[in-house]
DNA sequence: CTCTGGATGGTATTACTGAG
DNA sequence: CTCAGTAATACCATCCAGAG
């Protein structure tokens, strides 16, 4: 400096040219600036706009879905009818749907629901499917892991390695993880387009949840496949040794032989064919009452399936005589109240309405009562009710009340009240227990941090305060 | 908590039969 | 033959209790 100030005593037009031309350099700066706030404000505003269009749109879409729910019948677990009212409050106060806690919390119910609807389900057993290389998802198609000297099975179309599990470790071993996750990323990568239906829900289901399903579905496919393999495990699966029949091994191939059938008092038969045969008797007494006395609210629980008696073959397997016609044998449950009976009696001594559909039901012989039977456990609207079972045998067996076994009679009884579905009390309990559902954690800890981040650069301020002064 | 087996409930599929 | 209905079976899904 000390040595310029004597060189800055030059001529003063040159002072003053170089004073022009920082000026012009300045006004050229302040017409740029200008430009450039201007142009600032207007992106800011545009992305304040879109912001803005991108939260309407976020409302339509949440009407839509659920629109959509309330169409195909997805319900929310738990308190839903704070929930529900919400989905119509909703659209008026914006507010609500704007706090992204709230938001988050929202998207994960829904997420979670989505995960166990039938579109994603459809889309996980479809990419089960493609990715064994199976044509079905049928037990007798799985296949077992490979052994180590076999080559890796590929898709003869594709060349792909085919997905394999090993069926008897856990879904997290390694070898099982790998194929889940190969899963998750086939749903994520094509699910939409391989399986019509699921791609407006696809993108609402969050990972977590697509993981859980998949997972269980593991389970269920891993259930039946030591189900069907139980008890080749010592013997070479023989692929013709099943040339009977294949399929009848699902009761685990030997079934303790139905010693039942030799007139005793063993257990009921099995469950599907006890139900299949007893489900005709029912809606037969059901036609036959029609327009009868006991055509009436108080008695429709005589036509349940779980009320009927047991049916029988008349013969056992191979025992039938050339020629004889196959029969059913009647075996009434001992509980059954003498009110019951009546009704049967009284119903079935009456001509079908429909003789078509009666000419086609097996027909049926009375045999022996099976005394020690107990109702079965069943859903509310299944289970058998308190008139219909024998006093005595009731008064001996008040557990069957608590058991899920027999409902009280309710109002049209005389009663205070009707029963009531024990499934509130399992939302109690988990009331009382704690949490219903855990959500992820990362879910609206990645929106509080981004809250947080936020607040962090307004200083606190509204982001509204802060666009205004811009505009201004 | 994870996993399993048993029980229950419900739908889909298949075989068969009588009627037209 | 087709159609509609019964009967039997296969399969999927879920709940529950209990083991580890």
């Amino acid at each position: 400096m000390a040595q310029r100030a004597p060189s800055a005593t030059g001529p003063p037009n040159q002072h003053m040219q170089r004073l022009n031309g920082a000026i012009a350099r300045l006004e050229d700066l302040g017409t740029v600036f200008e430009t450039f706030q201007s142009n600032a404000t207007k992106a800011l505003r545009v992305l304040r706009e879109e912001v803005k269009e991108l939260r309407e749109e976020l409302k339509i879409t949440n009407g839509r879905v659920g629109f959509v729910e309330s169409l195909i019948d997805v319900e929310e677990e738990g308190e839903n009818e704070v929930e529900e009212g919400e989905g119509v409050a909703g659209e008026v106060l914006g507010e609500v749907l704007l706090d992204p806690v709230q938001e988050s919390i929202n998207a994960n119910q829904q997420s979670k629901e989505l995960a166990d609807g039938k579109a994603i389900k459809d889309v996980v057993n479809e990419t089960y499917q493609l990715l064994l290389g199976i044509p079905k998802l049928y037990k007798k198609y799985l296949p077992a892991y490979p052994d180590g000297e076999e080559e890796w099975p590929t898709d003869s179309a594709t060349g792909h390695r085919l997905l394999r599990f090993n069926w008897y470790a856990i879904a997290k071993d390694p070898v099982n993880a790998v194929s889940i996750k190969a899963i998750v990323d086939a749903i994520r990568a094509t699910g939409a387009e391989r399986v019509q239906g699921c791609a407006p829900f696809l993108p609402h289901v969050l990972d977590a949840h697509l993981l859980e399903r998949i997972t269980t579905k593991f389970y269920y496919l891993a259930k039946q496949y030591k189900a069907y393999h139980a008890h080749d495990s010592q013997t070479y699966h023989a692929g013709n040794g099943e040339g009977r029949n294949g399929e009848d091994d699902i009761f685990g191939g030997e079934r303790e032989d139905l010693e039942e059938g030799s007139e005793g008092e063993g257990a009921r038969m099995e469950g599907a064919l006890r139900r299949a045969r007893a489900a005709t008797v029912a809606a037969q007494r059901e036609r036959k009452a029609r327009g009868t006395p006991w055509d009436d609210a108080k008695y429709a629980a005589a036509f349940l399936v779980n009320a009927q008696s047991d049916n029988e073959d008349e013969y056992k397997e191979g025992e039938r005589p050339p020629g004889a016609p196959i029969r059913y044998k009647r075996r009434r449950p001992g509980w059954r109240s003498t009110l019951l009976q009546q009704l049967y009696d009284e119903v079935d001594a009456r001509p079908d309405p429909t003789p078509d559909k009666a000419r086609m039901m097996v027909e049926r012989v009375m045999g022996t009562d099976l005394e020690r039977i107990k109702p079965p456990k069943a859903l509310l609207k299944n289970r058998v009710r308190a008139w219909m079972v024998k006093d005595d045998v009731l008064e001996r067996n008040r557990d069957w009340l608590e058991g899920r076994r027999v409902a009280r009679d309710g109002k049209l009884w005389g009663e205070e009240d009707d029963p009531v579905e024990d499934t509130v009390k399992r939302k109690k309990d988990r009331q009382g227990g704690g949490r219903k559902a855990k959500r992820p954690r990362a879910d609206t800890s990645a929106i509080e941090a981004a809250h947080a981040r936020v607040a962090k650069v307004t200083g606190g301020i509204h982001p509204d305060v802060i666009f205004d002064a811009l505009d201004g």
